[in-house]
Order: structure tokens, then sequence, then C-alpha cells
DNA sequence: AACAGTAGCGGAGACTATCTCCACTTAGTA
DNA sequence: TACTAAGTGGAGATAGTCTCCGCTACTGTT
């Protein structure tokens, strides 16, 4: 890529996530070209879709999730309690942004999704989690990490809908959590 | 209001259900004025916004809620098979209509929203089968009956975005139903 | 340094959806 | 039948998405 398309594209990219925290995701994609200096062509050409731009966006996000992700992995305890440290960072993981519950469950089935890929890491965690509660006999058999995975994210869709902080759902996923144990 | 008016809301009304049920509810508004052979002036004056115009079709939602709580409710049996029923009732209504699940979901805890008042029924029966289970000590303490809708909320706003028919996440429910008990 | 070739740019404008305005039509009434 | 105000319809204002293409300027070559 040439150098001046490469420096438009981190503009862009920069200034989008400004927009969408000032504004809300469903903010004009014409208003970030405008500000980030450039056309809408050339924001277009750099991302095809929102969710493109999105995705772009996100990139620290994947490392904020690495990081946790290690964290809890590392814990060793009751089987419970790592589940329920799981689930609490994954809710707080996908509802880091308004709309992100939504839109990242979604993606988690939909491998044409653009932002798919950014979700293998929380998909990958939630399976090292299964597979150690597996090994301790501790899950239900009928339960799999995809399943752990809709159920957070439908817990943390709701809060995120209702405009409520994912901290008070803590009690919502208790009972998750529960009921995915033996 | 004149007779030629009414004849015009019904229809509205009428062709709104349609459209909605075949191209989402995010379908044009004009197209659904040009089915029903209005003008967008017509539709908007009877119904000045989107929401207005779904809280109008969810009339005979509100019906079929009633009908299906009634026979839930005289259920008699385990308290398990109770809940679970219930829980699968409840998905199955509330995504009748795609977006249903994560619309009604957030209005139930918005008395703002226009349909708020329409989910009185799914509210009140989610209490009565709360208020039987807490008689009988089958429900765990800290669990009430906005808890149990947020919970079927969040898991059939899942299966929505996903494409997926409720009928798929019936293993949630159960896991759900599981965590709910003592 | 000058040049050629092309990657990349910008923004006008096509397209679509929402919503308003007001000249015109018609139901209800006397 | 004639009056009047409730009701209508659809053109057009406004706003967002996305494309097209003539032009600009970056980069590698000489």
């Amino acid at each position: 890529m040439r150098a001046d398309a490469q420096r438009n594209r981190d503009r862009i990219v920069e200034v989008a996530r400004e927009v969408f925290r000032d504004h809300g995701y469903d903010a004009s994609l014409d208003l970030v070209a405008k500000t980030a200096g450039v056309g809408a062509g050339t924001l277009y050409r750099h991302f095809p879709t929102r969710e493109n731009l999105l995705d772009a966006i996100m990139q620290s996000w994947v490392d904020r999730v690495q990081e946790t992700t290690e964290k809890v992995l590392a814990f060793e305890g009751e089987p419970r309690d790592l589940l329920v440290r799981w689930l609490e960072a994954y809710a707080e993981l996908i509802s880091l942004h308004k709309g992100g519950p939504a839109k990242l469950t979604a993606a988690m089935g939909n491998p044409q999704s653009p932002i798919a890929h950014k979700c293998g890491v929380l998909a990958g965690a939630t399976q090292q989690v299964v597979d150690r509660l597996r090994a301790e006999d501790a899950l239900r058999e009928d339960v799999d990490a995809v399943r752990v995975c809709q159920l957070v994210g439908g817990v943390a869709t709701v809060a995120d809908n209702a405009d409520q902080p994912v901290a008070q759902v803590r009690p919502l996923l208790e009972v998750v959590a529960d009921g995915l144990l033996r």
C-alpha cells in the first residue's frame, strides 16, 4: 500500500473511534470521512462496509481480550468459581462498546461476518474453560462452548439494550453458571 | 374518526403486518403505504412513528399471548416441567416477529416505551409462574420475574439475531431453567 | 532531476428512506 | 343540495449510503 494511502487509512480509523464514541455506532460515515478530512470515496474504498471499519477499530479490543483471557485461564480453583469468573469477563469484554454484545454474538455464529475472526480468541478461551470443566466432570453433558457463548451473549445483549451496566447482570450470570454445571 | 379514515387505518395495520413479516421490522414505511394504497402522509398521520405502527400490529399478538398464558398456567405437574414449558412459550411468543425478542425485552424494562403496556400480560404471567414455583419452594431465592424475563429474552434475542428458529434453543432454555431452580 | 505509469483521491450525484406540507377531495350534516 | 372541516396523497425537503470517474500526486526508473 502506498504511504499516503496508509496514512489516510490510519487517520480514518482513529477519527472513527472518536466519532463512534461521541455519536454512537450509527454515526454517519460521511461525517467520519469529513472529520478525517478525506472524501467519502476514500473511506469506502478502505472500508467497504461499516462492519469493516468497526473491525479495524476493534484491533485494540482483541489485544485486551487476549490479556483478560490469559488472566482468567491462569486461575486455579473451584470449577464454579472459574466459570463465573469467565462468564463475567466474557460479558464485560463484549460490552465494551454499545451494540457490541448483539454484534459479537451474532458474528460468533456466522463465519461470513467480517468480524468473525476477531471472536476467535473469545471462542478459543471459552473452549478452554469448557475443556477444563469437562475434565473435572463438572459440566452438563449437553453443553458446549457455543452454547456458553450464546447464553452469556444473550444476557449481555439484554443489559446493553436496556442501557444497564454489565456489572448489574452478575446475578443472571450466576444463574447461567449453575444451570451449566452438573 | 371518519369512516374512511378508520378504513384506511385498519388497512394500513393489516398490510403492515404482512410487510413486516415478509421484509422484517426494517421494511420501508413508504412501501407499507404504497401496498396499502394510501399516501405516505396518511400513514404518518395515523402512525407518527414506526413504533406506533408496531404497537397497533401487536394487538392481535396480545390476544395470542393471553391464550397461551392461560394454557401454560393451567398445567399441573412438576415445577421443572412448568418452568420449561413457560420458558419455551415465552421465547416463542416474543419471537413471532423478526427483531421481536430484542424490542420486547428492551421494552420490558422501559416503561416509556410505546409498547411497554403490551408486555404487561407476559410480565404478569411470568410473575404467576414465579409465584407458583416460589410457593413450592422450587426457585432460587435471588430470582424474580424480571430476571426470568431477561434470561429468556437474552436467549431468544441470540437465536433471532442468528436467524435460528426458536425451537433450536430449547437446550439453552433447559440450562436456564436448571439454573433458576434450587 | 525529470519523467511515466498508476495507485489513490475527492466529491458530485444516484439511490433510498424518512417525514412534512398543503392543495385537493369527500364524508357527514343540516 | 350545499357546506365545511376532516382526511387524503404525493411531490419534495432532508439525510444517509455508496459509486463513479476525472484528476492528483506518489513511487520507481532513468
